[in-house]
DNA sequence: TATTTTTATGTAATCGATTACCAAAAATAA
DNA sequence: TTATTTTTGGTAATCGATTACATAAAAATA
C-alpha cells in the first residue's frame, strides 16, 4: 500500500516549493541547472509520475477521444478504430469505446457521458434519427467527426464512402455479367448508408433501362438469418431474381446458404455480391463478391480530419468532408466464368 | 462559442455558494426543498452538466479502466472488449483501449500512460517477458487483470481458458479418427498460451503411446502465409504427417490452401485443425474444425472479476485465477465421414 | 561603490467539484 | 419568554498540477 507522490512531496522532501519542482520537470528555462537535476533526480527516485488528472482539470484537455460504434466485435468497426488509435497514439491521445448495439437511447447517454468526462473530440458512427445530442456536442465546441454512418449537418466534418458509388457499382457489375432480375437486400433506410446503397442501386437500374420491381427489395438487418429469409421470400415470387446484391456480406452469406440447400447454382443460377468485404467473404471456397470499405484508411482519415480541427487556430470552423471511394470486388459468387482471386 | 457552466456560475445566479449547489445536485439532506428545487432547476435552465474530471481529481476515482491488447480488429480481443464493455458500461465505467501489436516496448508505455492518466484498473492481454511494468501496476494498487494471455504472479487475478486441455483434446480427437502422425503449428513459445498448447499436444501424444517428432513441430506467427510455408516444409519430409494442429486458425487456413492447391484431400489425407473459432472457420466450404475459446464470455468474467475486487473492502487482496474451458469444434476439415455442423 | 539587469524562486490563484466544520435561523421544548 | 435542538447554508480546505506576478539574490554595468 504505496502512496503516490505528488510534485509537494517533491518540494517538502527538497525544502522548495511545488512550483519550482513544476518547472524542473516541465523544461521551464527560469530555473537552475543545479535545482534542475536535483528535482529530475529525487523525482525519479521517488518514482514520481504526473497525475493527468490534475493537469486535465488544469488545461481543459483531457487527451482521451470518444468514439461511439454500433459493435466493436465486427472486423469492419474492429479496424476502424485500429486506425483511430493507431494514428492518435503518437500524439498521446487516448482512445474511449462506447458500443450502442444501434440503440438511438444508448448512443445519447454515450454522448453525455463523453461529454461529461471532458473528451477532446468525439467521432461516431451514428444509429440516431435526430441531431439534437449532436448539436449539444457541438455548443460545448467539441470536436465532433461522424465516420461511416453519418448525419448530414452543417459545420460538421465526416469521413465516410461513397455508398451511392458502391451500390452502383455492384449493381452494375450483375448488369455487366448478363443478370436483369436483380433483387436487394436494404438495411434499415433511414440510415443514410443504406439509403443510399438504395440508391445507387436503383439509379443502375435505370441507366441501364431496367425496370425498378418493388418486390424485388426485401429488408434485412445485417446477419446470416434475415438472408435466408429474405431468400426464401423471394424465390416465391412468380418472376425470381437472377441476381441479388446485399448492402451486407452476412445476408449474402445466409442467401448464398439458402440457396445452396436448394440446390441453386451461383452464380449461373443467381449471383450473389455483398457489401463490406469481411474477413469470411474471401476464405470460403465460393468466395462472395463485395465493395470494399477501406476500414483501417476510414480510421486514419478520421484520427487526422480531427487533428487537423484541434491544431486549427483559427475561428473558422473547420468542415471536411471527406469521401473514400468504395472498390468492387469480384469473386467467385458472381463471376460466372471461374476465376481464382 | 459558449462557454461551459460550472456550479459557481449557478450559485452566482442565484446568490447562494457552490456548496449548497454542490448539495443540491447530489441529493444531500440538509438542504431546503425549496432551494434544492431553485438549483435544479436552473441548472437545466443553464444546461449544466458535471464536470467528471474534477470529480475524478477529489475523489481519486476516475471511472475509466484500461484495456490492452495486441489488436483490436480480431474477432477474438473484439468480441472480450465487447464483453468487458457491456458489464461494466451499466456501472459508469468506461474502457479505455490500447494496442500492442505484440511489441513489449509499446506495452510499457501504454501502462505508463494508463496510470498516468488514473484508471481505475488495467486489463491486459500481454506480450511481455518481463513482469516488472506489472509490479509497477500493483505497487500503484491499481487492480490488474490478465486475460487470455497471461504472466504468472501472485496477487494477481487473470482469466484465461485452459489452453493445454485445449491442446490436449485437439489433439485427441485427431489421434481418435486414426491420425497417428500429428504435427503442430506453434506460435511464439514465450507466450504462455502456445506454449500450454504445445503441452497439450505432447501429453495428448504420450497418453496415446504415440511418439513426439521434432520435426513436426513448426513455429508459426498467426497469419496466412507462415501457414503456407509451414505446410511446404512438412510436404517435403520424407514421412509427411497424415493431421495438423495448429494453434491459431489463420495458419490452419494457409495449411488448407496450399494443401488443396497440391491436391491433398482433407481431411482423407490429411485433416487440419485450427484453434479461436473465428467467424470464416465455420462459413468456409470446408469448415474447420476448431477450439472456441469464449472470448465474449472472458471479458465478461474480466469484468465482473474487477468489479469484485473494487467493491472489496477487505484490505485482503483477492487472488482469483479464472480457467475457462475450451470447447472442441469438428468440422468438416477432421471429420472423415461428412457431417453438417 | 552604486545602480541596473538578470536569474532563480516563492506566493497565490486557478481548474471544478466535494465535504468537514461552523454559525445563523427556525422550530421546538421548558 | 428563554433555552435547546434542528435545519439550512456558508467558509474554507482539498484533490495535483500550472503559471502570472512578485521578490530576493546574484551578476553585470556604470
Amino acid at each position: 500500500m504505496k502512496k503516490k507522490f505528488t510534485i509537494y512531496d517533491i518540494a517538502n522532501a527538497l525544502n522548495i516549493t511545488a512550483a519550482t519542482v513544476s518547472r524542473a520537470l516541465n523544461d521551464n528555462p527560469n530555473i537552475s541547472k543545479a535545482t534542475k537535476e536535483l528535482v529530475l533526480k529525487t523525482a525519479e527516485k521517488m518514482g514520481y509520475e504526473q497525475n493527468k488528472l490534475a493537469l486535465a482539470l488544469k488545461s481543459g484537455k483531457s487527451n482521451n477521444v470518444g468514439v461511439i460504434v454500433p459493435r466493436i466485435d465486427s472486423n469492419f468497426f474492429g479496424s476502424v478504430i485500429r486506425g483511430i488509435e493507431e494514428e492518435l497514439n503518437p500524439f498521446g491521445y487516448h482512445v474511449i469505446i462506447c458500443q450502442t448495439n444501434g440503440d438511438e437511447a444508448k448512443e445519447i447517454a454515450n454522448i453525455d457521458a463523453l461529454l461529461n468526462s471532458q473528451v477532446d473530440g468525439i467521432f461516431i458512427s451514428t444509429s440516431s434519427k435526430d441531431v439534437a445530442s449532436f448539436e449539444r456536442i457541438l455548443r460545448k465546441d467539441v470536436p465532433l467527426i461522424f465516420f461511416d454512418r453519418k448525419k448530414t449537418m452543417n459545420n460538421v466534418s465526416s469521413v465516410t464512402i461513397n455508398d451511392f458509388d458502391g451500390g452502383y457499382k455492384a449493381t452494375q457489375h450483375l448488369i455487366d455479367n448478363g443478370c436483369k432480375q436483380i433483387a436487394h437486400f436494404s438495411g434499415d433506410l433511414n440510415i443514410e448508408i443504406f439509403n443510399d446503397r438504395f440508391a445507387g442501386y436503383k439509379q443502375a437500374l435505370t441507366d441501364n433501362g431496367i425496370d425498378y420491381i418493388e418486390e424485388y427489395v426485401v429488408k434485412t438487418r445485417s446477419n446470416v438469418e434475415d438472408g435466408k429469409k429474405a431468400v426464401k421470400k423471394l424465390l416465391k415470387l412468380k418472376n425470381p431474381p437472377d441476381a441479388i446484391f446485399s448492402s451486407s456480406d452476412w445476408d449474402a452469406l445466409g442467401a448464398i446458404q439458402e440457396l445452396r440447400t436448394k440446390n441453386y447454382k451461383i452464380p449461373e443460377d443467381i449471383s450473389v455480391i455483398g457489401f463490406s468485404n469481411e474477413p469470411f467473404t474471401k476464405f470460403m471456397e465460393l468466395s462472395i463478391s463485395t465493395v470494399d470499405q477501406f476500414p483501417l484508411e476510414m480510421g486514419k482519415i478520421t484520427a487526422k480530419v480531427f487533428l487537423e480541427q484541434v491544431n486549427n487556430s483559427e475561428k473558422v470552423k473547420i468542415e471536411k468532408k471527406v469521401v473514400l471511394e468504395p472498390e468492387l470486388i469480384i469473386r467467385k459468387s458472381t463471376k460466372k466464368t471461374a476465376v481464382k482471386k
